[in-house]
DNA sequence: TAGTGGTCTAGACCACCTC
DNA sequence: AGGTGGTCTAGACCACTAC
């Protein structure tokens, strides 16, 4: 067998009854309790945490995690309005908005020369306190002059109205990739666990690009939901 | 630091001049060349495995990996062709269609009493020899009568055309989960890597849902890909 | 300061593949 | 048989949090 399923199974039924937010045992104890050394119990929480059924606290424990959040991409209005259904609190925090020259890849996407000035919006969506995505908008910055005066958070593709456009989602690719040192920094998340990398090209009506954006999100804590 | 990012750089220098398929040192070996521990190197290996840059061959050895595998969801035939133009040599597998009860999940999605009949087909995809998904389609048996004998594998959703029945994706949930057994048997992918669990529910013209199928997709050799 | 999770060492043995 | 990656043990020290 490749793992210690049963191991994990034992824990499973041990956390199932708890509430979320409720301590489970310490893993020194936790381990001697069950038998096995305290490498093989990390081994399984390293599982369960991957899964989202529990959240390591350094310094304090380990605790039940909240249910997974749904997450609508591509579309901040109705992100806002689900969350905040649920009792969410959600949140966005401007980072920052940069005029700087595109990168490579963000010039294949809108279709710029390499090195074109570009807008760059960074945004960190929260749920009361808890961090769980990164957002790095690109946008051509020669058609849209003063985008770093007019934009004040909320919905990039609101601003845009006020310069005419209406964006629609031309193109989505999704990966999982490991939490890096910049997502474990901004995320709050511990490093290696799985981070949902979204990319979204948006464009007009007619199809030409507009927008190229990354959304790196905690895979552990949230069900990406896409309609129709 | 978290983690030895600066030994995760150098080895990423040592493999990106290589080509797909090459090997790299053995773990020992590479261990004691840049002077840190089997462990240590291991949970390095891991990250570039779950990277998708690098692939573990048990008894054999470690080789650079292929690039990612651009991977259309909901849509068998563009899948097939996206993948045969890139030399890919795309294969489904059909593991068999049973009709069986409804699960509770089933029986919501598709708005049926639990314990419905269901057919529940199973299939797995390939590229070439390399197992890359598992798809699970469920839809209801009252309605489709002889769905076993008329389904030879290859698209669901083309099969239904002969009950004149058109479908369309009406909703999509995605998320990342750790391999478990089952994933680590079927995709002959290491436990614990992150698998992508993708949920689509699928309807006709009037949003009547018909069809609840699970792709459970190994995460470190795709991206997943959505059109419009 | 005491207790928690996070990292690291040194070493052993196992399962698997190739020859 | 020999070499590979996979698992496991036993123990140490560190970084962080709460009190």
């Amino acid at each position: 067998m490749p793992e210690d399923v049963e191991l994990v199974e034992a824990m499973r039924r041990e956390l199932t009854p708890l509430a979320p937010g409720e301590r489970l045992p310490a893993e020194a104890e936790w381990a001697e309790r069950l038998g096995v050394t305290r490498h093989r119990l990390r081994q399984a929480v390293d599982r369960l945490a991957a899964e989202g059924l529990v959240e390591r606290r350094r310094g304090v424990g380990t605790v039940v995690a909240p249910p997974p959040i749904p997450y609508r991409i591509g579309d901040h209005t109705r992100f806002t309005l689900n969350l905040r259904d649920l009792g969410l609190a959600p949140a966005s925090r401007l980072l920052g908005v940069q005029r700087t020259a595109a990168d490579a890849d963000t010039a294949r996407r809108l279709r710029l020369a390499a090195g074109a000035p570009v807008w760059r919006i960074a945004t960190l969506r929260l749920t009361g306190s808890t961090p769980i995505s990164t957002i790095v908008h690109h946008l051509p910055a020669e058609p849209l002059p003063d985008l770093d005066q007019r934009f004040e958070g909320g919905s990039v593709h609101d601003c845009l109205h006020g310069y005419g456009l209406r964006l629609r989602r031309l193109s989505t690719w999704i990966s999982a990739v490991p939490a890096g040192p910049d997502d474990a920094r901004s995320l709050r998340l511990a490093p290696r666990l799985p981070v949902l990398r979204i990319r979204t090209l948006s464009g007009d009506a007619q199809g030409r690009p507009w927008e190229w954006a990354v959304t790196r999100a905690r895979a552990d804590r949230l069900d990406l939901h896409l309609e129709s």
